[in-house]
DNA sequence: CTTCGTGCAAAAGCTTTGCAATGCG
DNA sequence: CGCATTGCAAAGCTTTTGCACGAAG
Protein backbone atom coordinates (compact mmCIF):
# COMPACT_ATOMS: atom_id res chain seq x y z
CA UNK A 1 0.00 0.00 0.00
CA UNK A 2 1.29 3.51 -0.98
CA UNK A 3 1.71 6.06 1.75
CA UNK A 4 -1.12 8.04 0.38
CA UNK A 5 -3.50 8.79 3.47
CA UNK A 6 -6.59 6.86 1.25
CA UNK A 7 -7.55 3.83 2.60
CA UNK A 8 -9.63 1.63 0.36
CA UNK A 9 -13.34 2.77 1.06
CA UNK A 10 -15.16 -0.33 2.32
CA UNK A 11 -17.42 1.80 4.63
CA UNK A 12 -16.99 -0.93 7.61
CA UNK A 13 -17.84 1.42 10.11
CA UNK A 14 -20.90 2.52 8.08
CA UNK A 15 -21.63 -0.69 7.51
CA UNK A 16 -21.95 -1.29 11.33
CA UNK A 17 -24.13 1.73 11.88
CA UNK A 18 -26.48 0.88 9.28
CA UNK A 19 -27.27 -2.61 10.32
CA UNK A 20 -27.54 -1.22 13.61
CA UNK A 21 -30.20 0.60 13.19
CA UNK A 22 -32.15 -2.81 10.63
CA UNK A 23 -31.87 -0.33 7.99
CA UNK A 24 -31.02 -1.33 4.36
CA UNK A 25 -27.57 -0.69 3.10
CA UNK A 26 -27.15 1.25 -0.33
CA UNK A 27 -24.10 2.52 -1.85
CA UNK A 28 -25.88 5.97 -1.55
CA UNK A 29 -26.21 5.57 2.46
CA UNK A 30 -22.65 4.28 2.75
CA UNK A 31 -20.87 7.68 0.54
CA UNK A 32 -23.33 10.08 2.41
CA UNK A 33 -22.67 8.39 6.03
CA UNK A 34 -19.04 8.53 5.30
CA UNK A 35 -18.46 11.83 3.65
CA UNK A 36 -20.03 13.59 6.67
CA UNK A 37 -18.23 11.75 9.33
CA UNK A 38 -15.25 13.03 7.19
CA UNK A 39 -16.12 16.36 7.24
CA UNK A 40 -14.21 18.52 9.25
CA UNK A 41 -17.45 21.27 9.66
CA UNK A 42 -21.48 20.37 8.95
CA UNK A 43 -22.10 20.12 5.61
CA UNK A 44 -24.90 21.64 3.40
CA UNK A 45 -26.77 19.78 1.00
CA UNK A 46 -24.48 20.55 -2.09
CA UNK A 47 -21.59 20.42 -0.65
CA UNK A 48 -22.36 17.34 0.49
CA UNK A 49 -22.78 16.58 -2.88
CA UNK A 50 -19.65 17.94 -4.02
CA UNK A 51 -17.74 15.65 -1.68
CA UNK A 52 -19.30 12.69 -3.46
CA UNK A 53 -17.03 12.17 -5.88
CA UNK A 54 -16.73 8.12 -6.59
CA UNK A 55 -20.14 8.31 -7.78
CA UNK A 56 -22.57 11.23 -7.95
CA UNK A 57 -25.74 11.43 -6.03
CA UNK A 58 -29.00 12.80 -6.67
CA UNK A 59 -29.81 15.58 -5.11
CA UNK A 60 -33.33 14.47 -4.03
CA UNK A 61 -31.32 11.03 -2.44
CA UNK A 62 -29.22 13.55 -0.55
CA UNK A 63 -31.99 15.17 0.77
CA UNK A 64 -33.89 11.69 1.60
CA UNK A 65 -30.62 10.35 2.75
CA UNK A 66 -30.51 12.75 4.90
CA UNK A 67 -33.77 12.96 6.59
CA UNK A 68 -33.41 9.44 6.80
CA UNK A 69 -30.34 9.59 8.66
CA UNK A 70 -31.65 12.59 10.84
CA UNK A 71 -34.74 10.36 11.58
CA UNK A 72 -32.33 7.25 12.88
CA UNK A 73 -30.21 9.52 15.01
CA UNK A 74 -27.14 9.89 12.74
CA UNK A 75 -27.12 13.12 12.10
CA UNK A 76 -27.91 16.42 13.25
CA UNK A 77 -29.44 19.92 11.58
CA UNK A 78 -27.87 22.61 11.96
CA UNK A 79 -29.83 25.93 11.58
CA UNK A 80 -27.64 29.28 11.26
CA UNK A 81 -29.42 32.20 11.47
CA UNK A 82 -27.88 33.18 7.95
CA UNK A 83 -27.77 30.65 5.06
CA UNK A 84 -28.49 26.98 4.81
CA UNK A 85 -29.34 23.87 6.30
CA UNK A 86 -26.06 22.12 7.59
CA UNK A 87 -25.89 18.55 8.74
CA UNK A 88 -22.93 16.72 10.35
CA UNK A 89 -22.53 12.99 11.80
CA UNK A 90 -24.08 12.51 15.30
CA UNK A 91 -21.80 10.09 17.39
CA UNK A 92 -24.79 7.56 18.75
CA UNK A 93 -23.41 7.84 22.21
CA UNK A 94 -22.38 11.53 23.64
CA UNK A 95 -22.27 14.53 25.30
CA UNK A 96 -24.87 16.32 26.98
CA UNK A 97 -26.09 18.93 28.35
CA UNK A 98 -28.84 19.35 31.11
CA UNK A 99 -32.49 21.55 31.42
CA UNK A 100 -32.98 22.26 34.98
CA UNK A 101 -36.42 23.20 36.16
CA UNK A 102 -36.68 26.11 38.40
CA UNK A 103 -39.94 25.24 40.20
CA UNK A 104 -39.55 21.25 40.65
CA UNK A 105 -35.96 20.94 40.50
CA UNK A 106 -36.23 18.29 37.37
CA UNK A 107 -32.83 17.80 35.42
CA UNK A 108 -33.40 16.92 31.67
CA UNK A 109 -30.45 15.99 29.77
CA UNK A 110 -30.40 17.51 26.05
CA UNK A 111 -27.83 16.08 23.77
CA UNK A 112 -25.08 18.22 23.29
CA UNK A 113 -26.07 18.84 19.15
CA UNK A 114 -28.86 20.86 20.68
CA UNK A 115 -26.48 24.02 21.02
CA UNK A 116 -25.07 23.44 17.48
CA UNK A 117 -26.91 26.52 16.35
CA UNK A 118 -25.99 28.92 19.38
CA UNK A 119 -22.24 27.53 18.60
CA UNK A 120 -23.07 28.60 14.85
CA UNK A 121 -24.09 32.01 15.93
CA UNK A 122 -21.54 33.29 18.33
CA UNK A 123 -18.61 31.66 15.79
CA UNK A 124 -19.61 33.74 13.37
CA UNK A 125 -21.04 37.20 14.81
CA UNK A 126 -18.39 36.88 17.88
CA UNK A 127 -15.47 34.38 17.17
CA UNK A 128 -16.00 33.05 19.80
CA UNK A 129 -15.47 28.78 19.70
CA UNK A 130 -17.93 27.48 22.56
CA UNK A 131 -16.19 24.89 24.65
CA UNK A 132 -19.01 23.15 27.33
CA UNK A 133 -20.03 20.07 28.59
CA UNK A 134 -22.85 19.69 31.10
CA UNK A 135 -24.09 23.52 30.57
CA UNK A 136 -26.91 24.32 33.33
CA UNK A 137 -29.71 25.86 31.39
CA UNK A 138 -32.41 27.06 33.92
CA UNK A 139 -36.26 27.03 33.30
CA UNK A 140 -39.46 25.68 33.51
CA UNK A 141 -40.01 22.14 32.70
CA UNK A 142 -43.11 20.96 30.23
CA UNK A 143 -45.24 20.20 33.62
CA UNK A 144 -44.50 23.23 35.33
CA UNK A 145 -45.06 25.63 32.70
CA UNK A 146 -48.53 24.29 31.66
CA UNK A 147 -50.31 27.66 32.58
CA UNK A 148 -47.73 30.30 30.68
CA UNK A 149 -46.60 27.65 27.41
CA UNK A 150 -43.53 28.40 25.73
CA UNK A 151 -43.15 31.74 25.84
CA UNK A 152 -40.28 33.59 24.74
CA UNK A 153 -39.51 34.99 28.21
CA UNK A 154 -36.38 35.53 29.78
CA UNK A 155 -36.02 35.73 33.59
CA UNK B 1 -63.87 56.23 24.02
CA UNK B 2 -65.76 52.61 24.35
CA UNK B 3 -64.45 50.47 26.67
CA UNK B 4 -62.46 48.17 23.78
CA UNK B 5 -58.84 47.42 23.99
CA UNK B 6 -57.61 49.18 20.87
CA UNK B 7 -56.80 52.57 21.17
CA UNK B 8 -56.44 55.17 18.01
CA UNK B 9 -53.12 53.82 16.31
CA UNK B 10 -51.08 57.24 16.28
CA UNK B 11 -47.77 55.18 16.58
CA UNK B 12 -46.28 57.24 18.53
CA UNK B 13 -43.53 55.20 19.52
CA UNK B 14 -42.96 53.94 16.44
CA UNK B 15 -42.39 56.78 15.03
CA UNK B 16 -39.74 57.82 18.06
CA UNK B 17 -37.91 54.54 17.09
CA UNK B 18 -37.43 55.87 13.44
CA UNK B 19 -36.74 58.84 14.24
CA UNK B 20 -34.06 57.59 17.13
CA UNK B 21 -32.47 55.63 14.15
CA UNK B 22 -32.33 58.67 11.79
CA UNK B 23 -34.55 56.89 9.29
CA UNK B 24 -38.00 57.80 6.79
CA UNK B 25 -40.89 57.17 8.73
CA UNK B 26 -43.15 55.38 5.97
CA UNK B 27 -47.04 54.09 7.04
CA UNK B 28 -45.42 50.56 6.62
CA UNK B 29 -42.36 50.44 8.59
CA UNK B 30 -44.73 52.17 11.43
CA UNK B 31 -47.37 49.45 10.74
CA UNK B 32 -44.77 46.40 10.77
CA UNK B 33 -43.17 48.00 13.83
CA UNK B 34 -46.48 47.88 15.70
CA UNK B 35 -47.25 44.62 14.40
CA UNK B 36 -44.10 43.32 15.56
CA UNK B 37 -44.35 44.97 19.07
CA UNK B 38 -47.91 43.94 19.67
CA UNK B 39 -47.01 40.20 18.76
CA UNK B 40 -46.76 37.63 21.92
CA UNK B 41 -44.30 35.71 19.98
CA UNK B 42 -42.31 35.78 17.35
CA UNK B 43 -43.79 35.91 13.39
CA UNK B 44 -43.01 34.79 10.13
CA UNK B 45 -43.07 37.12 7.45
CA UNK B 46 -46.33 35.83 6.04
CA UNK B 47 -47.90 35.97 9.69
CA UNK B 48 -46.96 39.64 10.06
CA UNK B 49 -48.47 40.41 6.81
CA UNK B 50 -52.08 39.01 8.02
CA UNK B 51 -51.69 41.01 11.09
CA UNK B 52 -51.68 43.93 8.62
CA UNK B 53 -55.40 44.92 8.16
CA UNK B 54 -55.65 48.50 7.75
CA UNK B 55 -53.45 48.67 4.70
CA UNK B 56 -52.18 45.54 3.26
CA UNK B 57 -48.24 45.42 2.52
CA UNK B 58 -46.49 43.62 -0.60
CA UNK B 59 -44.89 40.88 0.74
CA UNK B 60 -41.59 42.24 -0.96
CA UNK B 61 -42.02 45.55 1.31
CA UNK B 62 -42.08 43.26 4.05
CA UNK B 63 -38.61 41.40 3.53
CA UNK B 64 -37.40 44.81 2.42
CA UNK B 65 -38.62 46.25 5.93
CA UNK B 66 -37.55 43.14 8.17
CA UNK B 67 -34.23 43.23 6.74
CA UNK B 68 -33.96 47.33 7.41
CA UNK B 69 -35.20 46.92 11.01
CA UNK B 70 -32.90 43.67 11.71
CA UNK B 71 -29.78 45.75 10.24
CA UNK B 72 -30.71 48.88 12.76
CA UNK B 73 -31.43 46.19 15.81
CA UNK B 74 -34.85 46.81 16.27
CA UNK B 75 -35.81 43.45 15.05
CA UNK B 76 -34.37 39.97 16.46
CA UNK B 77 -34.49 36.69 13.92
CA UNK B 78 -35.17 33.36 14.97
CA UNK B 79 -34.16 30.60 13.08
CA UNK B 80 -36.05 26.94 14.22
CA UNK B 81 -34.55 23.88 13.39
CA UNK B 82 -37.83 23.33 11.55
CA UNK B 83 -39.91 25.83 9.70
CA UNK B 84 -40.11 29.30 8.87
CA UNK B 85 -37.34 32.46 9.84
CA UNK B 86 -39.25 34.22 12.57
CA UNK B 87 -39.06 38.06 13.60
CA UNK B 88 -39.84 39.85 16.84
CA UNK B 89 -39.18 43.22 17.98
CA UNK B 90 -36.14 43.92 19.80
CA UNK B 91 -35.89 46.40 22.71
CA UNK B 92 -32.63 48.54 21.87
CA UNK B 93 -31.48 47.97 25.79
CA UNK B 94 -32.17 44.36 27.40
CA UNK B 95 -30.75 41.65 28.64
CA UNK B 96 -27.66 40.11 28.18
CA UNK B 97 -25.34 36.64 28.49
CA UNK B 98 -21.60 36.34 28.92
CA UNK B 99 -19.09 34.44 26.96
CA UNK B 100 -15.98 33.73 29.33
CA UNK B 101 -13.13 33.02 27.55
CA UNK B 102 -11.16 29.88 29.26
CA UNK B 103 -7.90 30.22 28.15
CA UNK B 104 -7.40 34.63 29.02
CA UNK B 105 -10.46 35.18 31.15
CA UNK B 106 -12.07 37.62 29.18
CA UNK B 107 -15.91 38.46 29.22
CA UNK B 108 -18.18 39.04 26.15
CA UNK B 109 -21.48 40.39 26.49
CA UNK B 110 -24.27 39.41 24.23
CA UNK B 111 -27.74 40.36 23.81
CA UNK B 112 -30.65 38.11 24.75
CA UNK B 113 -31.69 37.21 21.39
CA UNK B 114 -28.78 35.44 20.81
CA UNK B 115 -30.17 32.28 23.01
CA UNK B 116 -33.72 32.72 20.88
CA UNK B 117 -33.18 30.03 18.23
CA UNK B 118 -31.82 27.73 21.47
CA UNK B 119 -34.87 28.88 23.14
CA UNK B 120 -37.69 28.00 19.99
CA UNK B 121 -35.78 24.41 19.90
CA UNK B 122 -35.40 23.54 23.58
CA UNK B 123 -39.59 24.69 23.60
CA UNK B 124 -40.36 23.07 20.51
CA UNK B 125 -38.46 19.35 21.79
CA UNK B 126 -39.48 19.01 25.46
CA UNK B 127 -41.66 21.41 26.12
CA UNK B 128 -39.20 23.58 28.68
CA UNK B 129 -39.20 27.30 28.40
CA UNK B 130 -35.28 28.78 29.55
CA UNK B 131 -35.42 31.02 32.09
CA UNK B 132 -32.12 32.88 32.57
CA UNK B 133 -30.42 36.08 32.77
CA UNK B 134 -26.40 36.20 32.45
CA UNK B 135 -25.94 32.91 31.09
CA UNK B 136 -21.94 31.98 31.32
CA UNK B 137 -20.73 30.02 28.14
CA UNK B 138 -17.28 28.94 28.61
CA UNK B 139 -15.36 28.58 25.71
CA UNK B 140 -12.32 30.59 23.64
CA UNK B 141 -12.37 33.78 22.50
CA UNK B 142 -11.52 35.19 18.90
CA UNK B 143 -7.92 36.58 20.23
CA UNK B 144 -7.18 33.19 21.52
CA UNK B 145 -8.77 30.23 19.29
CA UNK B 146 -6.75 31.95 16.52
CA UNK B 147 -4.82 28.57 16.05
CA UNK B 148 -8.49 26.68 15.93
CA UNK B 149 -10.72 28.81 14.90
CA UNK B 150 -14.57 28.30 14.67
CA UNK B 151 -14.32 24.48 15.63
CA UNK B 152 -17.73 23.05 16.11
CA UNK B 153 -15.92 21.62 19.30
CA UNK B 154 -17.32 20.52 23.02
CA UNK B 155 -15.05 19.96 25.61
C1' DC C 1 -37.39 69.10 -5.73
C1' DT C 2 -34.43 65.17 -4.94
C1' DT C 3 -33.87 61.00 -2.94
C1' DC C 4 -35.56 57.00 -0.89
C1' DG C 5 -39.23 53.58 -0.51
C1' DT C 6 -42.92 50.86 -2.55
C1' DG C 7 -45.56 47.74 -5.56
C1' DC C 8 -45.69 44.71 -9.26
C1' DA C 9 -43.89 41.10 -12.00
C1' DA C 10 -40.71 37.94 -12.65
C1' DA C 11 -36.67 35.26 -11.23
C1' DA C 12 -33.92 32.69 -8.09
C1' DG C 13 -32.90 29.26 -4.70
C1' DC C 14 -33.55 25.37 -2.08
C1' DT C 15 -36.33 21.42 -1.10
C1' DT C 16 -40.14 18.20 -1.95
C1' DT C 17 -43.29 15.09 -4.67
C1' DG C 18 -44.82 11.59 -8.40
C1' DC C 19 -43.63 7.89 -10.93
C1' DA C 20 -41.13 4.28 -13.30
C1' DA C 21 -36.85 1.65 -13.04
C1' DT C 22 -33.36 -0.50 -10.16
C1' DG C 23 -31.24 -2.80 -6.28
C1' DC C 24 -31.35 -4.98 -1.66
C1' DG C 25 -32.27 -8.81 1.23
C1' DC D 1 -39.13 -12.36 -5.75
C1' DG D 2 -41.25 -8.52 -3.05
C1' DC D 3 -40.56 -4.22 -1.35
C1' DA D 4 -37.66 -0.35 -0.33
C1' DT D 5 -34.81 3.01 -2.59
C1' DT D 6 -33.15 5.66 -6.40
C1' DG D 7 -33.09 8.92 -10.40
C1' DC D 8 -35.36 12.03 -13.24
C1' DA D 9 -38.53 15.65 -14.13
C1' DA D 10 -41.39 18.83 -12.52
C1' DA D 11 -43.68 21.37 -8.99
C1' DG D 12 -43.71 24.08 -4.53
C1' DC D 13 -42.68 27.59 -1.46
C1' DT D 14 -40.22 31.27 0.41
C1' DT D 15 -37.37 35.03 -0.57
C1' DT D 16 -34.86 38.24 -3.74
C1' DT D 17 -34.15 41.40 -7.79
C1' DG D 18 -35.32 45.01 -11.59
C1' DC D 19 -37.76 48.76 -12.73
C1' DA D 20 -41.04 52.59 -12.84
C1' DC D 21 -44.21 55.15 -9.89
C1' DG D 22 -45.07 57.60 -5.73
C1' DA D 23 -44.12 59.46 -1.17
C1' DA D 24 -40.94 61.68 2.44
C1' DG D 25 -38.18 65.43 3.91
Amino acid sequence: MPLHQTPPPDYEVERALLRQIGQRITAQRLQILHALRAAERPLTADELAAALHPLPIDPTTIYRVLHFLYEHGLVAQLTPEQGRQRYKYRDPDDLHHHLVCLRCGSDMQIPDESLDTLRETLCARYGFTVKVNHLMIPGLCATCRTQSPCQQTTA
